[in-house]
DNA sequence: TTGAAAGCGCTACCAA
DNA sequence: TTGGTAGCGCTTTCAA
């Protein structure tokens, strides 16, 4: 059924029939309910194409995703992201959909999302420090969100980022205070802007508290499971090894647990870790909720949020960017004690 | 740019210029290599919604995701189904699409995307037993893919499935071997058709140990952390408690190690466990692989061969559905051991 | 080998 | 309050 079939049914003309579905003002209430009825009895649904080209809007909001396998897709909580953005923009009648290019056509992508049209606006995930993308967006005038944010980008763009660095400081005084002085950060690629985000943190806690800070005792790289297990090998190997490890993926974290107890250590006596490892309770108004839960629920409240941005920054193009802090909550459980006395 | 300029630029009609850019052959060598010259310059993308609708085809592929929360779109590997997925179709020029909705309106969104021409065709996720979205897509003539498959429907479909029958009859085969009688099962929802599946393999292979099927070792929920630790802490609060559990995801697997910890008991010793937990190495080949990293390269493989099947589907409309069955790997390691004796 | 023109299904302007 | 009609940008006959 289409709207010229079902104007014809009713003896409307198809101006009519699209007023009264779009709830135009100047019909009549007696027509409205006709045509309303009509269009459910048919089953009736505008062709998105055909109204996509009237209007000039996809009411689609893209994604890319990167080839290379390590990336945003392929972490687990991508999906609660989504689920979360997704849930927001189809309350305003958005679809989401998603892209996958070699990482060297990314920037392809987004002149042909605004040259063929098929997008409204599109998400940012996973932004570089200094990243390039940014510039290339606003240029292209394509609207976007960076979901995080990009050091050394100085024109406006819009973002939705957890406070990464306030995360870490406080773990990372949190550890301190309980006596340790050799801690490690198993963190992401540095390239990656929430990286060298967390890493400030983490060194900003160590020099308040007076402790030098040792690059033997920090490692970087693509947030693998294996990664986690061989840099946790390779410190607790060390001469003077950490008394505590802070890994900043769940992934990583899968492997830190592995090497610890191969190492025929035990977590939460001879090495604390802050991850987000099941083995963690959260604490969050004193209640004790499973971790994994916890990050997947907040990760997808954060797509619900950035969601609603975008969908304000369609509707009001002029406006500044918003720009939105989200706090992160400290993740500490039983794996993390005091520190152990060495003699 | 769009046609009707670069046609005018280029001083042919819009005839020629789509007909050289679309690999006709009536195009002359000369003028196809002008165009095809012009068209990059410009940058020129033919729109997408303009295309569709003259051609009638989205070049879109549709998921939908239910909006109760513990579905598939929040499993974690979910995220690795649909990049497996998405890197296939891309080569073919489509993208995929989310439309997130109510549950109870899951049906209605079908008929819709059919009636608007959204999307070409839809990958159906977390099949039920006898599921009904099966023939409402026969009926409304929407191509369709299903991932797992769905007892009771005698209607031919196509569908990518793991045999989870045979994985799990091999798993419960492989702790019998081992000496385990009080082997426990933490299945998902019993209206999942994988779930069904997963039993009977579990029963099939107590039934040729001559061991007897006991309900009180069987649970079945929607698989999150606190269902895998609830079930286990009664488990093995029970009278004649399990020496092995069968964890059929890997949240679930999450409290189930948390379980057994805080019951005070060892993971392999005291209690085997055959899961997705990252306690297990994964026994492939003779190699050792990291579980988790293991699962998720071969959820990304189930998603490149679905797609692969569907995009042959949509070009042969008429040919028999694809019917594809994937084999599990065993998953066994350091969390399973032998039984222990009991007096 | 090229071009003119009729749609695809809808919106939005202008007229009635 | 309603209708006629000109696009939106492309593909695809049909004619030349």
């Amino acid at each position: 059924m289409n709207l010229k079939r079902l104007a014809e049914e009713l003896g409307l003309s198809q101006t009519t029939v699209s007023r009264a579905l779009n709830g135009y003002p100047e019909v009549s209430e007696a027509t409205r309910k006709r045509v309303e009825e009509a269009a459910r009895r048919y089953n009736y649904r505008p062709n998105s194409r055909a109204k996509g080209l009237a209007t000039g809007r996809a009411m689609v909001i893209g994604q890319v995703i990167p080839t290379s396998v390590q990336h945003e897709m392929v972490n687990p909580i991508f999906g609660d992201f989504v689920a979360g953005a997704s849930q927001t923009f189809s309350r305003y009648g958005y679809d989401m959909m998603f892209s996958r290019v070699p990482d060297v056509d990314e920037s392809d992508i987004y002149r042909e999302y605004r040259a063929r049209g098929a997008v409204d606006a599109v998400i940012l995930q996973g932004p570089l420090v200094n990243d390039q993308r940014i510039p290339l967006l606003n240029r292209i005038g394509l609207p976007f969100i960076v979901h995080g944010r990009s050091t050394g980008i100085t024109e406006p763009y819009a973002f939705v980022d957890v406070n990464n660095t306030r995360a870490f400081q406080h773990a990372t005084e949190f550890l301190v205070h309980l006596g340790h002085r050799r801690i490690a950060l198993i963190n992401g690629l540095e390239g990656m802007d929430f990286a060298q985000r967390r890493r400030a943190g983490y060194e900003a806690a160590l020099k308040a508290a007076g402790i030098p800070v040792d690059p033997a005792l920090m490692r970087s790289d693509e947030m693998t499971e294996y990664f986690g297990y061989r840099e946790t090998r390779a410190l607790l190997a060390q001469e003077d090894p950490p008394t505590a490890i802070m890994a900043a993926s769940m992934i990583a974290a899968l492997g830190v647990r592995r090497a610890i107890e191969e190492t025929g250590l035990t977590m939460g006596r001879d090495v604390s870790v802050i991850t987000h490892d099941d083995d963690l309770s959260y604490l969050k108004n004193g209640q004790d909720v499973p971790i994994f839960t916890a990050i997947r629920s907040s990760v997808r409240k954060a797509g619900e949020i950035l969601a609603q941005c975008l969908v304000d920054q369609i509707n009001a193009p002029d406006a500044p960017p918003e720009q939105r802090m989200l706090e992160a909550d400290l993740l500490v459980g039983r794996s993390t004690g005091p520190a152990p006395q060495r003699t």
